[in-house]
RNA sequence: GUCCCCAUCGUCUAGAGGCCUAGGACACCUCCCUUUCACGGAGGAUACAGGAGUUCGAAUCUCCUUGGGGACGCCA
C-alpha cells in the first residue's frame, strides 16, 4: 500500500499572501483531502531580513479567509504548533539544520567557505570572461573541519556549502512537466547554511520535507531549477525524493509575473474589494487546473473529488479580473439572503450607508432580491443600497437631462400631490401601481416620459431597478426630493 | 551568456494521430423578453505562433526557428 498523502504548503511570512501562492496552497489542500491524506503548513522564515510575525498571521488569516485548513503546522488561532513533526517554523529548526550540514561536511560533502562576496564575484566574473558558466567553483584548497572550527571560534565567519562532485544528469519526473533532465554542471557549489548561522531554501526544504514525511511537492515553476540542488541533497543524505509536480505561474494581462503593479494581488486586497473567498477561490483553482468533467462553477465537494494532478496545465494562465467578477456573481446570487446580507452589511457600513428599514428581515429579503443580480461584488452593494439611505440622496449628473424634459415637472408636480393624498408610511406595489396610474391621467404623461422623472424624484438616477420592487422599499418621506 | 520550462479564440481552457469543417466558459456583437438598468433566453464573430519532417492521416509525435517565462543569490 503507498505511504499515505502528506502535502505542505510553505510560504515564507513577507506580507499578505499572493493569488498565486493561494492557488499553490489551495491545490495542495486539495490534492490531501482527495487522497484522504494530510496537509501541512509550514513557515519558511529563515530571511530574518524580510520575514516578521506580523506577516505571518495576516497569511494564516488569508488561508482561514479562503477556507483552506491545515491539520499540522501553526495553530490558526493560538499559532501553537499542532502534529508531531515540529516545529513547524523553520526559524525555529536551526539545530535540526545545523546537524545535517555537519553531516554532509564529515562525509566530506559540503565544505566551511570563507570567501567573501569580493573574491566570489571576481571569480564570477573571471568565469563568464573566459566562457563559462557563472558558478561558484570548489576552493583549490578546502579549509579543513577542525581548522574552520578554530577560525570560526576565533571570530571569522563561514558559510556552509555543498560541493557539487557528481557529473551526471539528474532526472526528475516531473507530475505536471513529465522529465526533466538536469545535467549537474549546470550548478556550481551551493549554500546550505549562512555565514549568519541560518540555512538557505533548497537546504532546509529538503531536510524539512524528508523529515516531515513529505509525499508529494506542488509548488510554482520557479522551483523548478531548484530541484537539481535538492535532488542532490537529498541523495546526500539518503532521503527518498518525494513527487513533485512543478505549477505554471499565474501572470497579469502583460504576460509578466502577477506583481504590485497590475492592482490587486493578494488575497487582502480582493477580500477588501468585495469578492467572496469562495469565489477566488473558485478562480484560481481554473488557472492552472481544469475539471475532468469541464465544470466551471465547483463546491468544495465537487474540487476534492474531482482534483487529480493529471488536470494541471504546464503552461503560464493570464489572470482574468473580468471572468472573477463573473464569478463572484455568481455565487453572490447563490447565497441565501440572510448569509448575503451578513456579508454585505460591513460593506456598507465601511460607506457610511444606514438604512434603519434593514431591521426588517422581510425588506432586507425584498431588497436583496432586486439588487443581487446588479451586484458583481459586495463592494457594488454600496451603488446599489445608496439610493435606499435617506441621508446620502443624491440627484446624480445623468438625471439632469431627465428633468429637463418639457414633460417632467408636469409628472412630478403631480407625483408629489398624489403621493401627499397617500395616507402611511410606505407604498405596497398595488398602491404604486394605482398612484403612478393616477399621475398618468392627471399628467397625461405615459412611458419613459412618465417613470424615468419618477425614478429620479425616487432614487436620484433615471436607470435601476423597477419602480414598483423599489418604491415599496422606501418610506413615503422619501419617494420625493 | 548558459541551462530549464512553456506555446489552441482577447482571456481561462477541452483536445493524449482519424470522433476537429477544433468544443465549453468569461468578455464582445445581434435578436427576443422588458415602459429604463439589470436578470433570463436564442443566435453570431473570433484560435491550433512559423517552418521542416514522421504518417494513408497531425492541434495532437520529432526537430528547428520565433516569442514568452524561469534559474544561474549567504531570496524564497
Amino acid at each position: 500500500m503507498a505511504a499515505k498523502v502528506r502535502v505542505r504548503f510553505a510560504p515564507s511570512p513577507t506580507g499578505y499572501l499572493h493569488v498565486g501562492g493561494a492557488r499553490t496552497a489551495l491545490y495542495n489542500f486539495l490534492f490531501a483531502r482527495h487522497h484522504g491524506g494530510e496537509f501541512i503548513l509550514r513557515i519558511e522564515d529563515t530571511d530574518l531580513e524580510r520575514s516578521t510575525e506580523e506577516s505571518m498571521r495576516m497569511q494564516i488569516a488569508d488561508l482561514k479567509w479562503l477556507g483552506l485548513t491545515w491539520d499540522e503546522g501553526p495553530n490558526p488561532e493560538t499559532l501553537k504548533d499542532m502534529g508531531s513533526f515540529g516545529p513547524y517554523r523553520q526559524s525555529q529548526r536551526k539545530h535540526i539544520y545545523m546537524e545535517h550540514a555537519e553531516r554532509l561536511i564529515a562525509q566530506g560533502k559540503a565544505y566551511y567557505d570563507f570567501r567573501t562576496d569580493e573574491e566570489l564575484e571576481k571569480a564570477k566574473e573571471k568565469a563568464i570572461s573566459e566562457g563559462k558558466n557563472a558558478q561558484v567553483e570548489t576552493p583549490v584548497a578546502i579549509v579543513s573541519p577542525a581548522d574552520a572550527k578554530k577560525r570560526i571560534a576565533a571570530g571569522e565567519s563561514a558559510a556552509i556549502r555543498y560541493r557539487v562532485t557528481e557529473r551526471k544528469d539528474y532526472v526528475l519526473n516531473d507530475l505536471v512537466r513529465g522529465e526533466v533532465r538536469f545535467p549537474s554542471d549546470m550548478i556550481g557549489d551551493f549554500v546550505c547554511i549562512r555565514s549568519n548561522g541560518m540555512p538557505v531554501y533548497n537546504f532546509c526544504c529538503v531536510v524539512d520535507d524528508a523529515l516531515m514525511q513529505i509525499t508529494h511537492v506542488f509548488r510554482a515553476e520557479e522551483h523548478l531549477s531548484n530541484t537539481l540542488r535538492q535532488m542532490m541533497l537529498y541523495e546526500a543524505f539518503g532521503y527518498a525524493l518525494p513527487q513533485f509536480g512543478h505549477l505554471s505561474f499565474i501572470l497579469g494581462e502583460d504576460r509578466q509575473k502577477l506583481s504590485k503593479r497590475h492592482g490587486a494581488t493578494s488575497c487582502n486586497d480582493y477580500r477588501l474589494k468585495g469578492y467572496l473567498p469562495e469565489a477566488l477561490n473558485n478562480f484560481i483553482l481554473l488557472s492552472g487546473w481544469s475539471s475532468p468533467k469541464g465544470d466551471e462553477i465547483m463546491s468544495r465537494e465537487e474540487q476534492i473529488s474531482q482534483f487529480t494532478h493529471e488536470r494541471f496545465i504546464a503552461s503560464p494562465a493570464v489572470f482574468d479580473n473580468v471572468k472573477l467578477e463573473w464569478m463572484n456573481s455568481m455565487y453572490l446570487r447563490a447565497l441565501p439572503h440572510d448569509e448575503l446580507w451578513r456579508r454585505t452589511e460591513p460593506f456598507l457600513k465601511e460607506a457610511g450607508i444606514e438604512l434603519p428599514m434593514a431591521s426588517d428581515p422581510e425588506w432586507r429579503d425584498q431588497a436583496l432580491g432586486v439588487f443581487k443580480t446588479k451586484m458583481q461584488t459586495l463592494l457594488d452593494a454600496a451603488t446599489w443600497f445608496l439610493p435606499l439611505a435617506d441621508s446620502k440622496f443624491v440627484i446624480r449628473e445623468e438625471a439632469n437631462e431627465v428633468y429637463a424634459w418639457p414633460e417632467a415637472s408636469k409628472v412630478l408636480h403631480s407625483w408629489k400631490s398624489q403621493l401627499s393624498k397617500h395616507n402611511g408610511e410606505r407604498l405596497s406595489e398595488a398602491e404604486f401601481d394605482a398612484l403612478q396610474d393616477a399621475v398618468k391621467t392627471e399628467a397625461g404623461v405615459k412611458g419613459k416620459q412618465l417613470f424615468m422623472p419618477i425614478r429620479v424624484a425616487v432614487i436620484g438616477q433615471p436607470h435601476g431597478a423597477e419602480l414598483k420592487i423599489l418604491v415599496p422599499l422606501l418610506p413615503k418621506s422619501s419617494l420625493l426630493k
